[in-house]
DNA sequence: AAGTGGTCTAGACCACGGT
DNA sequence: CCGTGGTCTAGACCACTTG
């Protein structure tokens, strides 16, 4: 919990969205009245509704007000930087991960440029729901940053380990999705069931001082693949 | 040309770090400098660096500065609604825009309820790139939001039509990929090559009173599919 | 200690929508 | 006209990094 009055006033008013306190097509109370009721500033107000904006709970229109939007919460995905562990729990579905590999590196050459630095964690494990196996998960980590890992912080989430063990601060990745031709390690470790193509999201994945610190390959069975985005338009 | 301030200091900046006047990895002037160099306030200095930050050009560090980061400017590309008229030309590649259908229709209920009315333009275009079809786009429009349309039209940017000669400001989408099956119709309208899956792009768009006024399907080839994204972590 | 970004305030003026 | 959100200001205090 943070000393931040703007965010606790985000956080309030998501919990009244999605509890529909506030229901989809009606109006948010005005500026001025949140400025009452929160007891502060106007553009402290304004920081917590361009946050709500910013992730589509609300549509902010001129001279009238804000409107609260539709979103479909049940399955906000692969976007915005979500671990499989905290995906899998929001799906509320049985999952389990399997590590096939977990090995120190020393580059590749090409991982290197990418990540400025040669020793490197590499970690493969494939994701099962309902009993396929439907995601293999290729990470690789800058060992300067990621001294030690083990087989059951591998099993568990490592962004989990990272974040509140080892006091890390992911802040922002690159991503590319692709559609690839499957490789013989993907028909080993995945249930392809005959599909030619898998899904491959790669990304480099930063931390908050911009430092680069993994890069990650996901590649995922077609027919299991969604992604759901929310896109404002830019001007 | 708007009269904001903010907006004016982030186009410079955006432009000075494309331009690389500031390099990757180096720093901006602190907000201190920017706002005597702009003569403004603080916060207005600091609403266009967030503005920068949210869109993937400089990583701001407490205590250290504003990184200015490494983008791959060259392929932003379907996030972030872009028209494919817009995308085509920033490829830079020789593209053509094939209209098939170009039809008023009275609704087919699924589509009612998306978009609340059931008086449609339906629109479907496939899009070559080196004398290839490799996009199908499908559009239905709202017809009270959009009186009127033609091949001429449909054949450039429908979107350029509505935002600069109807007024219409679009705001936001809400988007989905899958992959699917091909369908007859894609067979017929794209060089598959034998492929038996397309990429799908669904969106519902909004203009910016936050009425919804477009369903889009947009099926690519999976070989030449492409999605580059820069997230941020939300916490 | 000096310099950086992060938060917050109280007030001002503007642009737009509805009455 | 009033109420709405959009922009801008000048100043304050805090948290963090660096010398």
């Amino acid at each position: 919990m943070k000393n931040n009055k703007y965010q606790a006033i985000y956080q309030q008013l998501v919990m009244k969205i999605e509890k529909q306190d506030f229901v989809a097509g009606s109006k948010l109370p005005s500026e001025h009245d949140l400025m009452e009721l929160f007891d502060t500033s106007r553009e402290t107000v304004r920081k917590a509704l361009n946050q709500l904006a910013q992730n589509g709970y609300i549509q902010k229109v001129r001279g009238k007000g804000s409107i609260v939007l539709a979103r479909d919460k049940f399955d906000f995905p692969i976007s915005g930087l979500v671990s499989f562990k905290e995906l899998a729990e929001k799906m509320g579905r049985p999952w389990q991960t399997v590590v096939h590999e977990l090995e120190s590196v020393v580059d590749s050459s090409d991982l290197e440029s990418k990540l400025g630095e040669s020793e490197l964690w590499k970690v493969v494990r494939s994701r099962r729901v309902d009993d396929e196996s439907i995601i293999l998960d290729k990470d690789y980590f800058i060992k300067s940053q990621v001294p030690y890992l083990d087989q059951d912080i591998c099993k568990n989430s490592i962004y989990n380990y990272l974040e509140s063990e080892q006091g890390l601060q992911i802040a922002f990745a690159d991503k590319e999705v692709t559609v690839e031709e499957a490789t013989d390690e993907d028909r080993q470790l995945l249930d392809l069931n005959g599909l030619t193509h898998v899904v491959v999201v790669k990304s480099i994945v930063h931390l908050d001082d911009a430092s680069p610190f993994q890069y990650t390959e996901s590649r995922h069975r077609l027919d299991k693949f969604r992604f759901v985005d929310f896109a404002r338009r830019m001007k």
